[in-house]
DNA sequence: AATTTTACTTAACGATCGTTCATTATTCGG
DNA sequence: CCGAATAATGAACGATCGTTAAGTAAAATT
């Protein structure tokens, strides 16, 4: 009852518990542990919900108790903002980079910023998700900061899709097609399997660029 | 410090507390108090998340304490899934109604099916967006009963869609086209105003008309 | 007018949660 | 070999949560 929890970390015991922790401790730790620690956190986070898994879950699942959790982190929302920040940071400088890279050509830049949304969305579907649906649990100060790097991410879009529909769209009604095609791209966390990943972006590029090119 | 809660309920205190509850006592009740708390609570979920919403919280927006909910309400699961068992519902029968009345034309029936779509989904953003962050919050047994649901009203949009394009789709990817196309249709409840609901519905209408159709 | 029903209140319960604390074991630089 | 640093443990805290219970007052029913 009190003691059922070592399940993940596969050889584990290399710290703590364990006689000795011997072999290869510079191969084993590639990443941080608090990396480690972050990526297990956002799954849980993205499938059961942030109010929906507590600190002991979180460390269940890392192979260690709760309290083990604030050596690497202040605290559940320090986790959350960990795992959210770096993503809008992302998408943000890659709109910007393949925006820049399509040298002024709105259509060029257009494909490109799919292309780079669509692979974002397969390759983190759990973040994507926790993005999507735990934004508004954090406090005010980095969700902020937050929703600042994203308003900036649809700004790109925006400035894309007036660049080539500057005719029939004003920026508010772009913005609205920028969130529906977000929307469209970032259903790929919702089907598991069944389609190949190819053939999912494949798809998904093709449903996109068409909604956006009207 | 302690009675610091009737906000909501305009007039109010027909029930319980004021001194007499007067005039117009059917008009008022136009709607039963069930259904007004369930729509306050939905809209609390849907800002906040099941989990961010206390008892406590659903009362002091309706006018009265926590426990007094459960005189309408077995708990709190019972009120998620009195909200979202109609939504699966009305979708699922306005979907087959739609498909019906399009007399075996594929074309008509994905036009209409789009139409009903984007007028559910701006007419009730709240319970959309509850519908598609919250479900797994639920115990087993009304789960299955939503997702079930769900999968008919997919299925509608899957048998249309393959009958449109049956060369190019098989059932996998016309499944992964029609989340695409719910994702699009269902990114309204994350914009407000700016732009005219009447102008946001065409938008959206075209914008998933031409993914869909290639 | 008496009685049942409905809607609500305050108080309290057991459980769970995020977090802190004191302690212990392991790793590593000098 | 020693001592600081790192990582983790079990216990405990205050707070909050969903829920139950007992009692009250107005509305509907008879």
């Amino acid at each position: 009852m009190t003691l059922e929890r070592q399940v993940a970390r596969p050889p584990a015991q290399s710290r703590g518990a364990g006689p000795a922790g011997q072999q290869a401790a510079q191969q084993v730790r590639r990443r941080s542990r608090r990396e480690e620690i972050l990526e297990i956190a956002v799954g849980l986070f993205a499938t059961r919900g942030y109010h929906g898994v507590s600190m002991d879950d979180i460390g269940a699942a890392a192979g260690v108790t709760g309290p083990a959790l604030y050596h690497h982190f202040a605290g559940k929302e320090a986790m959350l903002v960990a795992a959210l920040i770096p993503v809008s940071e992302q998408l943000l400088a890659g709109g910007q980079a393949r925006i820049a890279e399509s040298g002024g050509d709105p259509a060029a830049a257009l494909a490109a910023l799919v292309d780079f949304h669509v692979e974002f969305a397969l390759a983190n579907p759990a973040v994507i998700a926790l993005h999507l649906h735990e934004l508004d649990r954090l406090p005010e100060e980095p969700r902020r900061q937050i929703r600042r790097l994203q308003r900036l991410y649809v700004e790109e879009w925006v400035g894309t899709l007036t660049s080539l529909r500057g005719g029939e769209l004003n920026d508010g009604e772009a913005r609205v097609l920028a969130h529906a095609a977000f929307g469209l791209m970032n259903s790929t966390p919702f089907l598991g399997g069944e389609v190949d990943r190819v053939r999912r972006a494949e798809l998904l590029r093709a449903a996109t660029l068409s909604a956006l090119q009207g």
